[in-house]
DNA sequence: ACCAGCGAGGTGGTCCGACCAATACGGTCG
DNA sequence: CGACCGTATTGGTCGGACCACCTCGCTGGT
């Protein structure tokens, strides 16, 4: 009469921690935004220890599911495309080689449409707000502040796409150190003057509620670092 | 004189070893593959207890980023597509409502791009094992089968296309449990021979070596899907 | 009756030490 | 020379102690 308990051990007490937290809160019995018992009661009731199940915890809590306030308690994110998205930045940033080139594939891809799809959804408040970064970006010449309108600028484009989570995704591919790294080298080659005439395409189209030409812009402004990137590895 | 610890204390302590053996990657201080120094060398030289450092450990081991092995020691991963991208079936897991159909839409650009990449690209063999899925699909009504070769069947074509990064991305828009969930309900209304057209379609795209048709085939593909869903919600 | 301030209890964060379990390696025996 | 086995190493788990921070009710004054 020992099998009262139904945990076949299967990997780390850990490992099955994470599983049956995820595994709640997929069925509904954690709910967005709710608190969950105590790490100590949490502990009891699934049999283990504190510090497994802390480990647990911070395993959920890196990958966006959870959140612990000192003092407070633990809390269930709202579960967004921000939060869970938000460690497709770890990809970006230990990323080398030909996988850059692969994820610049993906952003082409992904951001080429998210440009089209904001053509034709975005409204005068928020193509104000794009022309505010576009501006900004053309009015300085410190790297630094570049790069930050730079990711703001196309961060509202594919927020005015309207698909949260391809918005997240992006914005994990563009995460700072990412194209810091990329874009050092592709600015120091006097890839300036193309840029800006890349991004005002891109903002024409977006003006002109045109989609395709949007589209192709994006696909073409992505398409170039990435070109740059592939022969900085192939030569 | 009590600064000569260079560290400004923000955030936790196991935040902070996340981020300093993040950091010791990134910079190429630890080679894919490399062992590191045990848990308690490590705890020791970044002034941290075990405990902190071990869910440190754990946390970088869920994102794919260490692998710990029992009695061995604790290694970095190869940090390849698969290894980082594993997490994303999390998101696709615990997203519902809205967001399933934004991931749904994120596949479905994704999906079609690929198999129009696949259909330029693939070969004689790689095109041999995706017919084997496709008949195997079609030869038996067990649910479960059908499933699974479904996933192989797009899972192939995504390697045909040559980015793994790509096809790491359509793995996890793919996990199990998200493709079981959604397609439970739109397999009940009959949708399998309308699935089975549409397989078809893309495997004639891939053998004529037709891009543009295996991109149009794909996106049909998904998008009935995607539709579905999205009236499920709607109404 | 109301509100500001304070204090106790609760909660996550950190640390320590011990022991268990799986592995790796070297010595021993056939 | 090779298979076997024991021991040292290393990750996995546990329990407890203490600290830092937050919450909320109590208290006191207005």
């Amino acid at each position: 009469m020992n099998v009262d308990e139904a945990a076949p051990q299967k990997g780390t007490v850990t490992q099955r921690a994470i599983e049956q937290i995820k595994a709640m809160i997929a069925e509904g019995r954690l709910e967005p935004g709710q608190r969950l018992p105590t790490e100590r009661d949490l502990a009891v009731q699934l049999g283990i220890s504190r510090s497994s199940m802390r480990e647990a915890i911070r395993a959920l809590t890196v990958l966006g599911v959870l959140e612990a306030r000192h003092g407070s308690g633990i809390y269930v994110t709202q579960l967004e495309a921000g939060d869970l998205l938000e460690t497709f930045g770890v990809v970006a940033d230990l990323s080398r080689g030909p996988r850059l080139v692969e994820l610049l594939e993906v952003r082409r891809i992904l951001e080429s449409t998210a440009t089209a799809l904001a053509a034709a959804r975005i409204t005068p408040d928020q193509l104000a707000e794009v022309e505010k970064h576009l501006t900004a970006m053309n009015a300085t010449d410190d790297p630094e502040e570049i790069l930050a309108h730079d990711l703001a600028f196309h961060r509202e484009i594919a927020a005015a796409a309207g698909n949260e989570t391809m918005a997240a995704i992006l914005e994990g591919l563009s995460s700072r150190t990412f194209r810091a790294r990329v874009w050092r080298g592709y600015q120091e080659e006097g890839a300036f003057t193309r840029t800006r005439r890349e991004h005002a395409a891109i903002h024409r189209a977006l003006v002109a509620h045109d989609p395709e030409a949007a589209r192709a812009a994006a696909a073409a402004h992505v398409g170039e670092v990435e070109q740059w990137l592939r022969t900085q590895l192939g030569g």
